[in-house]
DNA sequence: ATGACGGAAGTTTTCCGA
């Protein structure tokens, strides 16, 4: 069993405490996290290392930021995408090995997982510049991900994606109808990535009514359930028949000072190939 | 109601997020 999460935290800074807290009480093999906020001088290595998790990071000041933290330690690191120009801390993929299961032969060697945690851009509004930027960088994520699977077909892709599937990722389909997160440009690239071979992992499983990852600080956002599922996890199609489960786990938006959005957890369970 | 809330920079107000 294995199991891989992803937590937009809003400024590490603040949210250390918290994400500590999370992983003594709901211990994974890999957190994606953004939103670090930092610069890679900062970043609390010695902190995770006493809970007993390596970590690598990518930072930048004020925006943006990314990092691994995982049991294994990560290999074969990359940082941003491959082949597209960007001067934002936004992408960090990494090797980890997995222990082979109970099932395994003496012949299987285990596996290993690309684990890929990203931060898509906000795109701010349709038609601004920093929209264009979200599309080109879009598909910069999708040719470069393309050869990327090929190299690794066990990959997950998983992060803030700041895009959602369709309407029932969205508390108000028609007030944000072709809005930022809902545009029908944003929905075609997010497809794309579908299209790749990878799959959204939240709707393998039933899943409970209204379910999104972000909420707005504004006006009761989370107690009124004002949401959006804009956090996702994709999961490459040789490792679909592996995973066994995937959920929101809203519990760290009740904290006090939480971050705007709730880890995304998925779990693989061994099954030889 | 081009707003609210929250974080960072940095000092008082602005940018940005989603």
């Amino acid at each position: 069993m294995m199991k891989l999460a992803t937590w937009n935290v809003n400024s590490l800074t603040v949210r250390l405490p918290q994400v500590l807290d999370w992983l003594g009480t709901h211990p994974v093999d890999v957190l994606a996290l953004q939103e670090l906020k930092m610069t890679d001088d900062k970043f609390p290595h010695a902190a995770f290392k006493a809970a007993g998790y390596h970590s690598v990071c990518f930072g930048q000041k004020t925006y943006n930021g990314v990092a691994l933290i995982s049991r294994a330690p990560a290999q074969q690191v990359e940082r941003n995408i491959p082949g597209f120009t960007d001067d934002m801390a936004r992408v960090i993929s990494a090797t980890f090995a997995r222990e082979p299961g109970p099932t395994a032969t003496a012949d299987d060697t285990g596996q290993t997982i690309r684990v890929v945690g990203a931060y898509f851009p906000n795109g701010q509004e349709p038609g601004s510049d920093k929209f264009e930027y979200k599309l080109a960088w879009l598909k910069g994520l999708r040719a470069w991900l393309r050869a990327e699977m090929v190299n690794h077909p066990h990959l997950v892709l998983m992060g803030d994606y700041n895009i959602t599937f369709d309407d029932a990722d969205v508390w108000d389909p028609e007030g944000m109808r072709d809005q930022i997160h809902c545009t029908d440009e944003e929905r075609y690239e997010l497809n794309a990535l579908i299209t790749l071979g990878l799959h959204d992992a939240h709707r393998l499983f039933a899943q409970p009514p209204k379910s999104y990852s972000w909420w707005d600080y504004r006006d009761f956002g989370f107690r009124r359930n004002h949401g959006m599922r804009i956090d996702h996890i994709l999961i490459s199609n040789a490792l679909k028949p592996q995973v066994s489960a995937c959920w929101i786990d809203k519990t760290p938006r009740k904290n006090e000072r939480p971050s705007d959005h709730a880890p995304v957890v998925v779990e693989l369970v061994w099954r030889p190939l």
